[in-house]
DNA sequence: CTGAAAGCGCTAACAA
DNA sequence: TTGTTAGCGCTTTCAG
């Protein structure tokens, strides 16, 4: 009776769900037959051919769509990727963001996809949720100051790889660039163009390895060429405030340091920002200001004037990231492997000698 | 013997892994206290404080992080969202996005991202990979011709918003904006600049709705004003070669129509691309050519000239788009809903009378 | 106040 | 060649 009873409330309740068990009760075979055939092992299991027809023409005919919520928790591996950056709004992410989508998909991976909003409590939560969802590997730009929260939370041969930042104290893998050599040259090309009162603008929070080393580089850049640094010429923008289009900081500081002749910015958003302030204050750039910034948008070539930067291989950096991560799913053990790839200088309009 | 290997390889291959039974098993507990207690339904069920704090505590000693996966299979419901779009590094679904992922992550959803890269067939794949995910819910822009396609591929009440385009036959919940209006208006305000001679860039495929309307509206634009229109003047841009910045196809446009005086362009890409021809060929904006696009993007300020445009409320179609999805999802059934937001044209200097 | 047991949909040993 | 069964980790009746 009580069997009975199940089988019908669950005939009932299960009106319309196609499942491996209703496909099976309906053929009047086992689960194991079906999913077998439908996993393509029916051959190795030397499964009749004309049961595997009848099961393959039954599920196509249903319609019928494996759950992988329940394969994910039975094979203990969900075929997902979870994708952390700062702002996917950032055009810098969201390029890098497509190509992984792309590889990762063709290998059969999803993305979820979050925005850090370069939060150090919001990243904890992400990375604790991508977990918590089983997601097989995760790609990520930290925002972190301290390794000591990340190799807390994160289990030790969890496949992860870093991108566009590293962290010191933190041994992962990881993509980017040398942003202190880059920087470095960068700066170099202004001081050739005869440049020595140069500002250097960059964004909260400054630990950020990336920004700590294009000032870094910037630093160098003068100290190669045996000249001495006004401090007063950095600039420390609030992230928040340049997310909300609040320049006066910039303008400000433009306006209180008209001794300088070039700018470098240290992100996209930064170079836009001292495009829109120059523009308010009636300076003009290259003449009466030279602007040269990190990162590459489309939208650079066809500002007033064409920006110069420093050009990332954003398509390389997200191929080689997701590439990383998914050698780690397959085990292909390695030493954490650190890859460092070429900018390149793009020089435009924006940026001119001296006079 | 049997059992005793069993539990043996049980213990080995667990080893480290903490789930509800390894807590309840350590404090001698029923796994259901545990998860009553993990849950924030202790009070209800009356238990013990005094065995809450136990559970807890060794809970949080352990780092216990409950498995989504299984959570989602036993409910039924995984909190997660599918976003389908056309290409996340657009920088127009790239900002709704953002929107989207920050509501949604607040309400507990994840989303799983993914770009249709305006191909019918992968964007049917991706969405059966997405249901096959057992996602709440889809927010997407299809790009399908037919309503058959999607009719046959989504359950009949499936929690699913479009959003900037539409599909006529499918009747679902809807955000956008009245594409063809905006553009009219757009073109209207050209033909009051006194021009007359006016091309329309648009893109393949030009079946999707907001093209369509844009073209309609650009059409109606001219009947209004008892005009002809010169169909020579109109460009079906092939969308790969503008992904691939291949803008011959434009250039040879502007080249072959030189009585062409102002242009609407119906995207950013194709504006930026517009700008691109027109600079190569020595056509200078807006004197001798007047420029007009659909969508506003952050670097339109900025260019030169800086770009007349019609912005769409980005934001606001997010935040519609995710809270049109959750409400189905909390069963708050209604009729499917169409949400048309306002436009605004922003008057720039790409623009100008007629001379 | 607490526990046993069923079951979400699937895969994979093992049996037959 | 096919079926039985156990179990992935969790929630939730239902019994005590």
């Amino acid at each position: 009776m009580r069997f009975l009873l199940k089988r019908f409330s669950f005939a009932v309740m299960k009106a319309g769900k196609i499942t491996l068990s209703s496909i099976a009760a309906d053929l009047n075979v086992s689960k194991t037959l079906v999913s077998l055939v439908l996993n393509g092992k029916a051959d190795a299991a030397a499964i009749n051919k004309e049961t595997q027809q009848r099961v393959i023409a039954r599920a196509k005919e249903l319609n019928y769509k494996p759950n992988q919520v329940a394969r994910g928790l039975r094979m203990g591996q969900t075929n997902t990727l979870g994708l952390l950056v700062a702002d996917i709004s950032n055009p810098f992410y969201a390029r890098i963001t497509r190509t992984i989508e792309h590889i990762a998909e063709a290998e059969g991976y999803s993305l979820i996809v979050c925005s850090s909003d370069e939060s150090e409590n919001r990243e904890k939560h992400l990375i604790k949720m991508l977990l918590e969802r089983q997601v097989d590997g995760i790609i990520m730009t930290t925002t972190m100051q301290q390794a000591e929260i990340l190799k807390q939370i994160i289990p030790p041969h969890y496949p992860l790889v870093l991108f566009d930042r590293y962290l010191n104290g933190f041994d992962s893998h990881y993509v980017g660039v040398d942003n202190e050599q880059a920087t470095q040259n960068a700066v170099k090309y202004l001081l050739d163009l005869g440049h020595r009162n140069i500002g250097f603008l960059t964004l909260t929070p400054g630990y950020i390895s990336t920004l700590h080393d294009r000032q870094q580089g910037f630093l160098e850049a003068f100290k190669a060429y045996n000249l001495d640094i006004d401090t007063s010429h950095l600039l420390q923008v609030d992230y928040a405030k340049l997310k909300n289009k609040d320049y006066n900081q910039i303008k400000q500081f433009l306006a209180e340091t008209p001794q300088i002749t070039a700018l470098f910015a240290t992100n996209n958003n930064l170079a836009l920002a001292c495009l829109n302030a120059a523009m308010e204050l009636g300076r003009r750039i290259p003449d009466e200001l030279s602007l040269i910034t990190f990162d590459d948008v489309e939208c650079f070539q066809y500002t007033a004037p064409a920006i110069s930067c420093i050009a990332q291989p954003l398509e390389k950096i997200g191929e080689v990231a997701v590439n990383l991560v998914l050698q780690q799913i397959k085990k292909e053990k390695t030493e954490p492997k650190k890859v460092v790839l070429q900018t390149k200088i793009i020089y435009r309009d924006s940026t001119c000698c001296k006079n």
